[in-house]
DNA sequence: CGCCGTCTTGACGAATCTCAAATAAAGTGG
DNA sequence: CCACTTTATTTGAGATTCGTCAAGACGGCG
């Protein structure tokens, strides 16, 4: 049911693209891999976990996860077990209501730290999806708690990481309760775009890895809304849309829809 | 500016009922009470702040606060200093966008932790007022924090307060955005009475000790919707009201009514 | 008693969803 | 690499939900 956190020898690369009907669990590989020598470790302190302590993070045996497109991290009712940071690539999470609904809850850069759903009830209640071929760091949590025990700066990152995920849902509440469809787009846009720029991307021009579905999902819309406040966006030269790629022509003007409404 | 947290000797009771323009900030009093003599420490347990370390937490000093109906516990850009657990009352956290709107993002009852949105910036980002008389502890969240790396229990259940308010927050807005008005109504008055059943109270008949104006900000709704949706299922007989007084008649309806749509 | 904040109710309009059809893009097997 | 299938996107027209504006009722309080 569940693959292996604990991940096997130094295999140079599995793939175990198997074709069920439902997307495979995860592809686990490349064990033990120092935080010093990840490209994400910049943002990663950033995200919170590691923060000063990077060098003490190494007590941590952090094994990567690699996850083709679609691929599936973990499974609402999945054992939480670990964090899971971001190396490479993108996930989203969806949760599901009890009536099969589903809602993406959250858009995921490398740097980010997903799974922190899990830490309540010892069990994932949302699902994380490779949204393109990513890679993932494992962090045992048992591993991470120890750490906050010993190390005062790692535990302050730690609570900090938690309590940034608490104020950015907050804001994510905030905008599907105060805003229109318009608004919403916009300050989805102006998101990414402030994201991107963090991990050294243009803001002003981006691929979108979500379909216009999954956009107003996440933002409580239909995905004929999303697709017509594109086009909106584009005749009022707001944005350039060519299909996923995006560039945003004048962010002034969309900041100002966002406030004015 | 800020009140003190520190508080003073113990002094009787003190009402620093100022009336300026903004509500009084607070009154503090009665110093370092210990949990084992309040009345929600089962209650707290479940929030997850002592869970099995109740003994221990007398290492915490906390101090009492006492609130009267509309004073603010904190507000958007005080420093954050203390986690507040409400011993007594309510109140309601809002947020504040920047052209000035404002939603209740939460309605806190006994029990309950406010003010984790301040640990990421060490401000708050949100403002807490309490919606009848009240009383809260505060607890120096930097005595939190030592606590935790001495104590692997009160560690776990601190990370599990934590992980339960994202969950909570994540929540809220799959309600925002996958639910249409009388949906996130009724699930608004189940999820009401089963807080009020865990704290004893019956979970049928309870007082609401918000405005129709502050239902409809938490739930993304206009004040004239949410007052007639009490209309309608009144009419429909799924509840009774009288002002703020609901009694829940048809509970199973009124669960059908959320799954359903 | 009369004021004021809260709540109810109606009529109307705007925003968004639903349904539907056409087009574009991406993936698949030969 | 092409033809074909599938999936994603755009756009329109009409229905629905909810917000807006407005008037009146209720209830607490000085």
């Amino acid at each position: 049911m569940e693959a292996a956190i604990v991940a096997p020898a130094v295999t140079p690369f599995r793939r175990e693209q198997v074709k069920t009907a439902r997307p495979v669990l995860r592809d686990v590989s490349r064990p033990a891999l120092a935080c010093s020598t990840c490209h994400q470790h910049a943002l990663c302190a950033r995200a919170g976990l590691d923060a000063d302590a990077l060098p003490r993070l190494g007590h941590i045996p952090t094994t990567r996860i690699r996850l083709r497109k679609g691929d599936t991290l973990f499974r609402a009712g999945d054992r939480f077990t670990a964090l899971y940071a971001i190396r490479l690539g993108s996930c989203k999470t969806v949760m599901v209501t009890d009536d099969g609904h589903e809602q993406v809850s959250g858009y995921h850069m490398p740097g980010e730290i997903l799974g922190t759903d899990g830490i309540g009830m010892d069990v994932h209640d949302s699902q994380a999806i490779a949204l393109e071929d990513a890679e993932v760091c494992a962090l045992p949590f048992d591993r991470v708690e120890a750490l906050a025990r010993e190390d005062v700066a790692f535990q302050r990152s730690l609570h900090r990481m938690l309590a940034g995920e608490i104020v950015r849902e907050r804001n994510v509440m905030l905008m599907l309760g105060t805003m229109r469809a318009e608004q919403r787009l916009a300050s989805f846009l102006l998101d990414l775009s402030q994201r991107y720029q963090v991990r050294g991307y243009s803001p002003s021009e981006f691929l979108l890895r979500m379909t216009r579905e999954e956009i107003g999902s996440h933002l409580g819309l239909k995905l004929e809304t999303v697709s017509r406040l594109f086009s909106r966006f584009h005749q009022d030269g707001l944005i350039e849309v060519h299909g996923r790629i995006i560039k945003l022509v004048d962010r002034d003007a969309l900041h100002q829809l966002v406030m004015t409404g």
